[in-house]
DNA sequence: CAGCTAAGTGGACAGCATGTCCACTTGCTG
DNA sequence: CAGCAAGTGGACATGCTGTCCACTTAGCTG
């Protein structure tokens, strides 16, 4: 098993609660050259191929010192990416409706949650691209949330675990690139989501006649 | 751009119909040793970690010979998958109801295509990760074919290009390893795209009274 | 303010995969 | 059976990864 590390620090996490050292001013300061660096070359060009040797140059400093803080690059784009998910669950635990948890409708909330979601990924998705392709993502703990967020919201239906992978497939950083680069407008794709968390939490998708 | 290969048998495609070359005896052995032992090694683990000099190796024959046909573990992997998707698509074209164009329920056309899917899926997850994971498998003609047939399914919606990828989402791979691997049964995962097929394409999704 | 120590630094290094290249071998055809 | 194009395989150059460790430096302590 690897360390844990902090999201935002990179630093050892203190299992035991224990005070830790305080971070060095150096280090602070290196750690912002990174997270900065970072964010441009995510933003530049195709996140998946930024190299952990690009940034260490970007930021000016040696391999070694990058690795010291971030064992590879989805950690420094899940640092970068961080705030913003919290802001989000913050919304969702907390806030007012059609987000937050007083909204009666799940249908709403859903579509509420979607339109979010793709807010944030047109803000992100260089930094959600850079974080998690493919299967790794589904480990995150941002995927976590999310999961149980939908599986709550389907809870009324026969089988809300098969449900909400199903309905949170669409938010994939890439299908969301790859709809953008078709043009569609982020407006598109909330008025397709919300057909989608309509139709299913709306009575309908019963089987018809036999 | 990359010269064009033929998927089968890799061998370059004549772009103006001039006959080719037959294919030496030596090399067909070979190409069916590649693809005998592709086979068994991304069934055998995670097909992401597969590497080109695993498979010459287990193929028994040498880096350049194995690159002379493939550029990449995908191409072999869509060799693999080919015939199979090459049948699903002849059904969708000219086979029999519920799946074949004589269906007149766009809904139960798609459930019935998102049930085919889920059975390719089940037979063939290990080839499907082997061959494109994340953006590039929205490159691939097979993925046109999809996109294309589920587009004209919700052509009675106001944005059919936008519903097709969505729609689309939930056969990922990726989504489907992460849903088995959670002991969701093939079946339940059925259900659950009939229960998204049906919603959207069942008169619902409507927007509520205001 | 000088000395100490642990945190921090960065470049060297070994490992591994990629993709190309080319001298050699072999199947096929005439 | 001779000639040649197709086919073969390993060597090579390149690039990235992740680790390691000798050196530097921030910041506490007396």
């Amino acid at each position: 098993m690897t360390k844990r590390t902090d999201l935002l620090t990179g630093l050892p996490v203190a299992e035991d609660g224990a005070a830790r050292p305080r971070e060095r001013a150096d280090a602070a300061r290196n750690r912002a050259r990174v997270l900065a660096a970072a964010e441009e070359l995510f933003a530049a060009g195709d996140p998946a191929e930024v190299t952990m040797e690009d940034i260490a140059k970007a930021a000016g400093i040696g391999r070694g010192t990058l690795y010291r803080r971030y064992p590879d690059r989805a950690s420094i784009a899940r640092a970068l990416l961080d705030e913003h998910e919290r802001a989000l669950q913050h919304e969702i635990l907390r806030g007012a409706p059609p987000l937050g948890p007083d909204e009666d409708d799940p249908a709403e909330r859903l579509t509420a949650f979607y339109a979010a979601m793709v807010d944030l990924l047109e803000r992100h998705v260089h930094l959600l691209l850079g974080a998690e392709t493919g299967s790794a993502r589904y480990r995150t703990g941002a995927y976590g949330f999310w999961y149980t967020h939908v599986r709550v919201l389907t809870a009324d239906h026969p089988d809300p675990e098969a449900l909400a992978d199903t309905l949170l497939a669409p938010l994939a950083p890439e299908i969301y690139r790859r709809q953008r680069e078709q043009d569609i407008s982020p407006d598109r794709i909330k008025n397709a989501l919300a057909t989608l968390a309509r139709g299913v939490l709306t009575g309908g998708g019963a089987k018809p006649p036999e």
